[in-house]
DNA sequence: ACGATATGAATGAATG
DNA sequence: CATTCATTCATATCGT
């Protein structure tokens, strides 16, 4: 690893000049202490994913040894999870398992992990059956050629195995309506929300701004 | 934060990260515009679950400031919710405000306000699974008002407030370099980890001191 | 000063 | 709706 010491000095640091006004200028820092007793509870407890409980709890313990907030032990442990998997994912295969060598046993995938049965496919015809209920209610403007069925499109290759019911949740059409970027400001009025109702307003907290990062 | 790349192929940002440059489409990139107009349908408009409808609309809105899909509009309401509500989790006490009650300025307010709901829209929403396995089918033959025709639900109610979620996962004050004497090596004690062993008793359960420093 | 690497932060995509 | 994972971005730190 490396050794890192603590310089979190008070809040900031003469960052640099003229640069982007991202909000991280300064990100949290920890301390060598810090960093023990996270690996503390790590390795030796066996704390992988903190609740929020517990990530309240770490913070405020940690927070004797520096400056840190939950959402640092939260992103800590997210963070040393993850790239401990990665480390493990691109190293070499560790064991060879068992070798049941049954004829079914020819598992064609590209790693040989076990427990995850957790495909993240390159392959993108897996994820897109998001359904929708089956109020394909066409837009008003696009209507028209629905008579037949528009069962599927065949994205890539159309294996079996996927039922895409009818309505992705995404209809790649929209030639009528033409809204072309006129920065029309009046949202809200296009989604089905309605503006008449502010008699319900409620006076609800104030909004610092509206940046859009 | 967002950073914008407007389209999909080309001009890869060509981050100084080496190795591994085929970030080729794989996952969304919502541009700028994208991400404005997001944030005014969940800040200007209240929206935070779209129905199906909405995503179908707001989807087809996006498209025309970059390529986008039913499920990106969809996910991204998720996630903004949920990370809101997360990031109120790791956060202890919101430090309760203690209202100045001057004794002249009582307030005898006969419903503590307080705890608002904008508008949870009725769950006609449930549809919105992913289906991925063959489980259960929500056939639309009874005519349920469980969902469709939604034609104009006052979701959103359009609070003119904008809360705008800039505020940090946390603010905790923190002390500089303190460090602590005694330091007890009793990990997970403290943070309620059970050792997963002897008992599921625990004499003393979490006494987590909890103290506000 | 760079460049590489480690790592904090953010977020899209899923799953339960 | 909560939790988790993967991936990427941003930056701190260190080596040369």
């Amino acid at each position: 690893m490396e050794n890192q010491q603590q310089v979190q000095d008070s809040g900031n640091k003469s960052n640099s000049s003229s640069y982007l006004c991202r909000q991280s200028s300064t990100r949290w820092t920890p301390t060598s202490d810090q960093i023990r007793i996270l690996k503390e509870l790590y390795y030796n407890n066996g704390i992988r994913s903190p609740t929020a409980d517990q990530i309240q709890r770490i913070a405020a313990r940690l927070r004797h040894y520096g400056k840190i907030e939950g959402k640092n032990v939260f992103y800590w442990f997210q963070n040393h999870k993850a790239r401990e998997r990665q480390k493990k994912r691109f190293t070499p295969a560790p064991q060879p398992p068992p070798p049941v060598t049954t004829a079914a046993t020819i598992l064609p995938s590209p790693f040989s992990d076990h427990h995850h049965h957790y495909n993240h496919m390159p392959y993108f015809y897996k994820h897109q059956q998001l359904k929708l209920h089956p109020t394909h209610h066409m837009l008003p403007s696009e209507g028209g050629s629905s008579s037949s069925s528009q069962a599927f499109i065949p994205i890539g290759c159309g294996y079996g195995s996927i039922s895409m019911e009818k309505s992705f949740m995404e209809c790649s059409i929209s030639p009528g309506e033409n809204r072309v970027p006129g920065e029309l400001h009046n949202f809200g009025s296009w989604v089905g929300v309605d503006s008449y109702s502010f008699d319900k307003i409620k006076p609800d907290h104030v909004a610092p701004e509206l940046e859009d990062d």
